[in-house]
DNA sequence: ACAGACCCTCAGCA
DNA sequence: ATGCTGAGGGTCT
């Protein structure tokens, strides 16, 4: 079997491996003095999803800011990390093709030896197609909740033709808190750098694919070390740095990412007020988590940008209003919930 | 309820 | 070319 390797060179080896699989194999070598160090990988199959666009936009899903992890590559495939694989996907009006490329061997061995034992490991069945459909939620019918929105909010109508299938992403609930206490007084083109940063420092590298860099986003457990602080601060974290190990110690404290995912068996209001118990979570930081990453769907984070349009279109008695104070929030909140019911949070996206 | 302060970056403009 | 200002998916005191 041919390899193509970083240096675009051709090695040969390990033919018989994987040859009754589907798999491709792609092994990138780097020399280091005298020996050479090979990483290896296996991208699955082009698989596909049969998903109309008007049930799911990856331009717009991906690329709205609700996370900040995904990258169009030159290809026109959307690349991210999700976990632990890297995903690479496109869309045509029909389908959602995707495949998976993940590390089988990083070793600085020769690596006839410990491929063979990596076989078994890549037939094992993983259920690619499940984590597709549970990461963009694809049993619920956006087609229909937009049909409801419309009837409920002319505005809504009028404004949702440009905007075809946003939908909420499933994300990974640390994920979600870190990147968005980062979000706080900020713009995204800087939240995206500082979650790259999160990931390159103190991440796992996971694989180098097409000289590209991926990572898997930090645990809690390397987050909440006291040296984060002031490291995240020389990186350019401001203020937030602080913020992110405060609150990842505090939720060690509190049991670690089992207590973050339980926030999605309890009430919508029990998680919000738990989260808001984490520095540098405040309500509206609190809502977008409880909306992208535990399954309260009714969440309505009021930003600035929601708060203008609420004024200009939808809450006339505020338009004199100059800030966001408790009660304007709450109240804003609530009259997009009366106005699209259980999946507003979705609603408010678009 | 409401200012300020907080880190940093980047348009927009003089 | 430099320098200033305001705002950017807020939060805390």
């Amino acid at each position: 079997m041919t390899i193509k390797t970083s240096r675009r060179k051709n090695v040969e080896f390990g033919s018989k491996f994987l040859e009754s699989s589907q798999h491709q194999l792609i092994c990138l070598c780097h020399t280091r003095n005298i020996g050479c160090i090979f990483y290896v990988m296996a991208a699955s199959p082009i698989m596909r999803i049969p998903c109309k666009v008007a049930e799911l936009s990856l331009d717009i899903s991906l690329n709205c800011g609700q996370s900040f992890r995904w990258k169009k590559r030159p290809s026109g495939e959307w690349a991210g990390v999700l976990a632990g694989y890297l995903w690479l996907m496109n869309q045509d009006e029909a389908g959602l093709n995707y495949r998976v490329v993940t590390p089988v061997v990083q070793s600085e061995a020769s690596p006839s030896e410990s491929l063979p034992a990596k076989k078994a490991e890549m037939k094992e069945c993983i259920d690619y197609e499940h984590m597709v459909k549970d990461y963009f939620q694809l049993d619920i019918d956006l087609e229909s909740l937009y049909r409801q929105w419309s009837l409920a909010d002319a505005n809504f109508d009028k404004v949702a033709k440009n905007f075809v299938g946003v939908r909420m992403l499933k994300q990974d609930p640390v994920e979600n808190l870190f990147a968005f206490i980062c979000s706080s007084n900020n713009n995204i083109q800087r939240i995206t750098g500082m979650v790259e940063k999160l990931c390159e420092t103190y991440g796992n590298h996971l694989l180098t694919y097409e000289d590209m860099a991926y990572y898997t986003f930090p645990s809690i457990e390397s987050l909440a070390e006291e040296k984060v602080e002031s490291k995240l601060r020389t990186l350019g974290f401001g203020y937030r740095a602080k913020f992110i190990q405060q609150s990842a110690a505090k939720i060690m404290k509190n049991g670690g990412r089992d207590w973050l995912l339980n926030l999605r068996t309890v009430s919508y209001l029990e998680a919000k007020s738990s989260l808001m118990t984490l520095p540098g979570i405040g309500a509206k930081v609190a809502d977008c988590i409880c909306l992208m990453s535990l399954n309260h769907s009714v969440a309505i984070p009021v930003d600035t940008h929601v708060f203008q349009i609420a004024k200009a279109n939808y809450v006339p008695h505020l338009s004199q209003t100059k800030s966001v104070t408790d009660k304007v929030y709450n109240e804003i909140s609530a009259h997009f919930q009366s106005l699209f019911g259980t999946y507003a949070g979705w609603a408010h996206s678009v």
